[in-house]
DNA sequence: CCCGTGACGACAT
DNA sequence: TATGTCGCCACGG
């Protein structure tokens, strides 16, 4: 768990959030015990696409719950993914977003 | 090797 | 409450 890169440890957590749940790029900051580095998990996402296994990276929004990276999902899709999941999306907001937020630090604390 | 950029977040004003 | 600024780490040019 300390060997691994700082990206494969967005990526662990990223792939261990439930389907129908949401979490945010300080969240699993915070987490991997460097919250101030958000930018990084964002960054860590981009490339996520490029993994194996693939990182559900729609399931990651910021901490208003808004979808400030569909513009780099190679055009739409992120909204109806969540939605799929059971996650209401509007223009770009996730509806209920403390409802269906997943906190790592809370759900894979201890 | 140095500079700029980027899916963010917290704090200060 | 809203807007502005800084910090943070990794990567590309």
């Amino acid at each position: 768990m300390e060997d691994i890169n700082f990206f494969d440890k967005v990526y662990h957590v990223a792939r261990l959030i439930p389907k129908g749940r949401v979490t945010s790029y300080g969240a699993i900051a915070s987490y991997l015990g460097t919250k101030g580095s958000s930018r990084v998990v964002g960054y860590a996402m981009q490339a996520a696409g490029r993994v194996n296994p693939p990182v559900p990276a729609h399931r990651v929004v910021n901490r208003q719950g808004l979808l400030t990276a569909k513009f780099h999902f190679g055009g739409s899709t992120m909204q109806e993914m969540l939605e799929s999941e059971g996650v209401k999306v509007v223009d770009d907001q996730v509806q209920d977003f403390k409802t269906v937020y997943w906190d790592p630090n809370i759900e894979l604390a201890l």
